[in-house]
RNA sequence: UCCUUCUUAGCUCAGCUGGUUAGAGCACAUGACUGUUAAUCAUGGGGUCCCUGGUUCGAGCCCAGGAGAGGGAGCCA
């Protein structure tokens, strides 16, 4: 049997085709029935009327319900009202499987009702966009690092020792033994570039981190490229040209997945310009508001958001009062009444946001005016920054004490350590962390002491010194951090089909 | 671990200073309507007000403890 999608109809106009799928609307009227039909590709209107089915057919399109399975056969037809452009005139319908009280209704739905239901949230129209541009991303990191030259070498997942200190780690059992789940391939990625020049990772990672912030989960997948012979400025070219290729890629190829998200794309094509670098000491100093960038102030200008906050939630507040007194007035048609109500949810919804801005703000201005020189950025500090820009920025040279152990020390001034991060614009902050590597075998060693790292466990890591040591670079991505920003998600939650995070292993 | 907001019908939410039998919209069921876009209109069924204890003549509302969720800090991609 020839199978037909929804998203080539524009090939059948005019023919008889049949379409396999799922019910994800349906509205009828006498002699008529309306049914959304969604096949993984895309939705497209069928209509089945009375007079064309006859009484029998008529009937069954009747009893669809929402998200019943279908197969419906008709015409192609052009319908400038439709979302694809064509609807389907049916000729007959056939129900496959059954949906009765359908959880996820037309309407707007909170978070934890959502994540519980997210087996079947996925098939929301949302949720479909979202997946096909993650599905994109992940498609344009491998093309872009194939045509590099890179091969793709992955690191276990099951490691005996943390790379980047004990705390945080997924303890499981390894025959008897405490193993623990990869939070990093970062130092096999080396060992595997010392065998083949440049290489990437791509696989999970895991953190026991118990945070609950919209930038944090507990598995996420991670792109660790390494290279030999790259230094620190090396690799900024290259993750300046890898973020380049794989957004401009999501524009490419997304367009229809990033309108349905309602996803504005001007920042997306800001990427062809160039990132700006700073180093630790300028990103400092732009947090705590001694210099200005573009003409704007990240101080002053996070004063001004808070104060724009605040008139919003009074004329929020207005607003919903009015409505609700605009509601009650008697003789109101009932569809007056539940546009209104839809109002008022969108509007307390949004000054549910605006509240948590209110009190979140103050806290933000106080740990920026109050920034220690030589801490690390917090959550923050990033989204400080980054409002600031319409780019990603890349922020380098950090205090190497709040670094990690294995990062080259600054040849010109060993306060420092040669690491870059990549902050995403619009607030979402770090995406991207990475470095030149320590090469000295001795600085290593006392790296790893001060860690108070079992040395035993990184004898084999040591060894990459031993024998033909040689500069290299590298860095992670976190996929679903990507995905979050460049569809604009307040969560990432939103960006991997079924999130582990602190409180949440189910579904 | 800490700070903060919240928990009322299947879902999203009202519920005034503590006062009769707890409400609306959506969803669902039945009916009306021949082109609907979250269709509309009419009728109907649907409740452990998160749990435990307390105050009170009386608790969805007040108090204490607990559970769960949202957001944030720390930490991080």
């Amino acid at each position: 049997m020839q199978k037909y999608l929804i998203n080539n109809l524009e090939d059948y106009e005019g023919q008889e085709v049949t379409l396999m799928g799922w019910a994800s609307n349906k509205r009828e009227s006498k002699g008529l029935v309306f049914v959304i039909l969604r096949d993984g590709s895309g939705w497209c209107q069928c209509v089945v009327s009375l007079e064309l089915v006859g009484e029998a057919l008529f009937e069954e399109a009747r009893k669809v319900t929402l998200e019943s399975s279908l197969q419906i056969t008709g015409k192609v037809l052009k319908d400038e009202r439709q979302m694809g452009g064509f609807e389907l005139q049916a000729s007959s319908i056939k129900l496959i499987g059954e949906s009765n009280d359908y959880p996820i209704a037309k309407k707007e739905h909170g978070v934890d009702f959502l994540m519980d239901k997210r087996h079947l949230w996925l098939r929301s129209q949302r949720q479909w966009a979202i997946m096909r541009i993650r599905n994109k991303i992940i498609f344009a990191i491998h093309e872009f690092f194939q045509k590099e030259g890179f091969v793709q070498m992955d690191a276990p997942l099951f490691t005996g020792n943390a790379c980047e200190g004990t705390s945080n780690l997924f303890e499981t059992d390894f025959y008897g033994d405490p193993a623990y789940l990869s939070q990093s391939g970062q130092l096999y990625g080396e060992a595997m570039a010392f065998s083949m020049g440049k290489i990437y990772t791509f696989g999970p990672t895991f953190r026991a981190e118990k945070s609950k912030t919209r930038r944090h989960l507990s598995e996420f997948w991670m792109i660790e490229p390494e290279m030999a012979f790259y230094d620190i400025f090396e690799n900024m070219d290259l993750i300046e040209n890898f973020l380049r290729s794989v957004v401009s890629s999501v524009l490419a190829g997304c367009e229809k997945e990033l309108a349905i998200i309602g996803r504005d794309t001007q920042i997306l094509k800001n990427i062809v310009k160039p990132f700006p670098r700073l180093t630790y000491d300028e990103a400092v100093r732009i947090i705590k508001g001694e210099q200005d960038v573009n003409g704007k102030n990240a101080i002053t200008s996070l004063e001004d958001e808070l104060s724009s906050v605040k008139t919003r939630i009074i004329l929020v507040q207005t607003e919903i009062t009015e409505r609700e007194e605009k509601i009650k007035t008697p003789g109101m048609k009932k569809g007056e009444i539940g546009f209104n109500q839809a109002q008022i949810d969108k509007l307390k919804q949004e000054l549910g946001d605006l509240e948590e801005n209110e009190r979140n703000i103050p806290q933000w201005l106080n740990s920026a005016r109050n920034f220690t020189y030589g801490n690390d950025l917090g959550g923050s500090d990033e989204t400080v920054i980054t409002r600031l820009f319409d780019v990603p920025i890349m922020v380098y040279n950090w205090p190497h004490e709040v670094k990690a152990f294995y990062l080259k020390r600054d040849p010109d001034n060993s306060k420092f350590a040669r690491g870059v991060d990549v902050l995403a614009p619009e607030g979402y902050g770090e995406i991207v962390g990475g470095g030149e590597r320590e090469t000295d075998e001795k600085l290593l060693i006392e790296k790893i002491n001060e860690h108070q790292l079992p040395m035993e466990a990184f004898e084999w890591y040591l060894d990459l010194r031993r024998y033909g040591t040689v500069p290299h670079a590298g860095f992670g991505l976190g996929l679903e951090r990507l995905v979050t920003w460049v569809c604009k998600l307040p969560h990432v939650r939103e960006s991997i089909p079924f999130p582990r995070m602190y409180g949440r292993l189910l579904p």
